[in-house]
DNA sequence: GGTGGATATGTTATAACATATCAATAGTGG
DNA sequence: CCACTATTGATATGTTATAACATATCCACC
């Protein structure tokens, strides 16, 4: 799996407006922690941060962990899963299944509620450049896809749906 | 992932029926392959047809080498590998993605020709019990996905889509 | 300001999934 | 038969994720 270069928070300096958006998006979780009694902690806060700086470049586990040592040297697997399993339970970041990577959850989607249901993100990926986006799940995309599923007999959840292809930019450069 | 228990071809009798649809699955694909230039080995065959004994059930590589090695004690993981690489070349075997397990296609879909493009299926999975089970993605359903991602920029190609939830039995017993 | 339960983290090891490499062998066409 | 290519065998390794158990921290309560 070819993936795109990693963006050291600690070292590579973010713009301005990334990195308020980062702050923005540190506050909100901590928030959202606060108001659901879970606790965000130190470690938590820095694996979100590593992802925040990513810009749309999913990252795996052991990426995160090397980008997480150089703050917290004695860092294992099991500091980055279950960092990344907190913040997947609080719907923080999502999980890409076809690409064993993580990404912080934009909730550009969540800014009101949802007559739907339960948050049910859609990625766009790129296979050129490993640029994910996600968007909201049209509504009567979701409603089609679970009726179908209901004309099968069977009941669907809220799985993130993956669909791959080539980004804007990959696009206008292929050809 | 809890998985449900395996079914040794070489073992436990199947029905008649499902016998010989086994027997017509394995007939399928080696005329499939012929007409393609592609050799079915003996090697390829086995693991197609322990695919094939599971009834909706996906195998991951380990359980399905570990049955292998009743026929053939010294498979190792690439014996395995290979033949499922060769096997989704062929579109004969699909990738589940969400559990890291196999299954063979069941091409319902394929019967005449599809002047939406390429094999583009879907997959339904159950939670509960593992039942997998392989629809045909619905022309609609095609079309939405497509143009919702071109709206953003994207050009989508067809991967799998993998519904999670419970399947008509599960739902029964779940009250 | 202790005590105890719940939650979180540290530490080591291992499970589970997948591929690289190179040698040996078997099919294929001249 | 020979050279060529695809396939298989065999060994090792890479990658992703979790089990198991010890320790630390937080917080409510006495
Ligand atoms: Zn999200
Ligand atoms: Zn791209
Ligand atoms: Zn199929
Ligand atoms: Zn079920």
């Amino acid at each position: 799996m070819s993936r795109a270069p990693v963006t050291d928070p600690g070292q590579a300096p973010l713009s301005d407006s990334a990195a308020s958006d980062t702050e923005r998006a540190l506050a909100h979780a901590a928030e959202h922690c606060e108001a659901h009694g879970a606790r965000f902690t130190a470690a938590r806060r820095r694996v979100l941060a590593i992802l925040l700086a990513q810009q749309g470049q999913p990252l795996t586990a052991y990426q995160l962990l090397d980008l997480l040592r150089e703050q917290q040297p004695g860092a294992q697997p099991p500091t980055v899963y279950r960092a990344l399993d907190f913040l997947m339970r609080n719907e923080l970041v999502h999980r890409i299944e076809s690409t064993n990577s993580y990404l912080p959850c934009n909730h550009q989607h969540c800014g009101h509620h949802h007559p739907e249901g339960e948050h049910w993100p859609q990625f766009l990926l790129c296979d050129r450049c490993g640029e994910t986006r996600e968007v909201p799940l049209d509504n009567a995309l979701r409603q089609a896809l679970t009726r179908q599923a209901r004309d099968y007999g069977f009941e669907v959840g809220a799985r993130p749906l993956e669909l791959h292809g080539l980004c804007p930019g990959c696009r206008a450069e292929h050809e």
